[in-house]
DNA sequence: TCTTTATGGTGAG
DNA sequence: TCACCCTAAAGAT
């Protein structure tokens, strides 16, 4: 259940393991069975992560692409394979398995042209001129900005914990038409975005709360208990002020939010 | 040993 | 907006 920041480690992770060594290519659940065996042999040159999609390159020209959606997940393919196993990929010492991905399949350049056409810029990756891209997507949207945050056609890699977090940090109502935001609250709000996904991706683990906030000095000193300032924090005192943290639903997705401290 | 939930996304209507 | 896909861990019984 990886937002942005855990797709961006698995590829910086990976490489390691994998690129550049003839892969073992398998599909122990047989539902990627074609692509195993189209694959099976080869050699990765690049993995590449773009908002929650990964993308291995091969040399062979194939491009791997992954979605782990909302239950895939990676593990070391050391243990036997489970019954789930939807893909694994062994070199001479590392070994990779994958089960519930709602995508595994292997792409063509159109293919691959598609998927990165229907994403947003991606706050962990440098791209020229995106903050007026952003001030003017939110300008025309009426829609409240904590369902903006969740379309990855907006900003690719934000997730559910992020976009209530990152809202609370902003001090802004997440029910807030995205149009009424500032040109320098949407910047504000971009700025901040990169710096907590980048702390995530380095890290492993979303840590939003201010560590003096908390009385520690450092992020890794927080507990999971208090890590965060909203995400599943209902009923709970507000970090800052006291008040009961809400959750409600955008998009039909849970969100929750300090209905004092998030004004805007 | 059940039922529920989860950091996601698509396609139909 | 809704149903649905897919899997595993946590929570309820």
């Amino acid at each position: 259940m990886p937002e942005g920041h855990t797709l961006h480690r698995y590829a910086r992770l990976q490489s390691k393991a994998l690129v550049g060594k003839p892969l073992e290519v398998s599909s122990p659940q047989g539902r990627f069975a074609q692509g195993a065996a189209r694959l099976d042999g080869g050699v990765i040159e690049k993995i590449e992560a773009y908002g929650k999609h990964l993308l291995y390159r091969w040399a062979s020209g194939d491009v791997l692409h992954v979605h782990l959606g909302l239950y895939g997940r990676f593990r070391s393919g050391d243990q036997p394979p489970f019954e789930n196993t939807r893909l694994l990929m062994i070199s001479d010492n590392d070994s990779l398995q994958l089960s519930g991905p709602s995508t595994c399949e292997v792409l063509d350049p159109e293919g691959e042209a598609a998927l990165l056409s229907r994403l947003g810029p991606d706050p962990l990756r440098a791209e020229n001129g995106v903050r007026r891209k952003l001030v003017a997507s939110f300008a025309r949207r009426s829609t409240p900005v904590g369902g903006l945050l969740l379309d990855q056609k907006v900003i690719a890699g934000i997730g559910n914990v992020y976009r209530a977090e990152l809202l609370f940090r902003a001090g802004i109502n997440p029910f807030m038409p995205a149009c009424d935001l500032g040109e320098d609250e949407v910047l504000a709000l971009w700025q901040d975005t990169r710096q907590q996904l980048r702390l995530g991706e380095r890290s492993g683990r979303i840590v939003t709360v201010e560590p003096e906030e908390m009385g520690a000095s450092s992020r890794r000193e927080l507990s999971d208990e208090e890590r965060l300032y909203v995400y599943h924090r209902e009923g709970l005192g507000c970090r800052r002020c006291g008040t009961a943290i809400v959750r409600n639903q955008i998009a039909q997705r849970a969100i929750w939010f300090c209905p004092k401290c998030q004004h805007r």
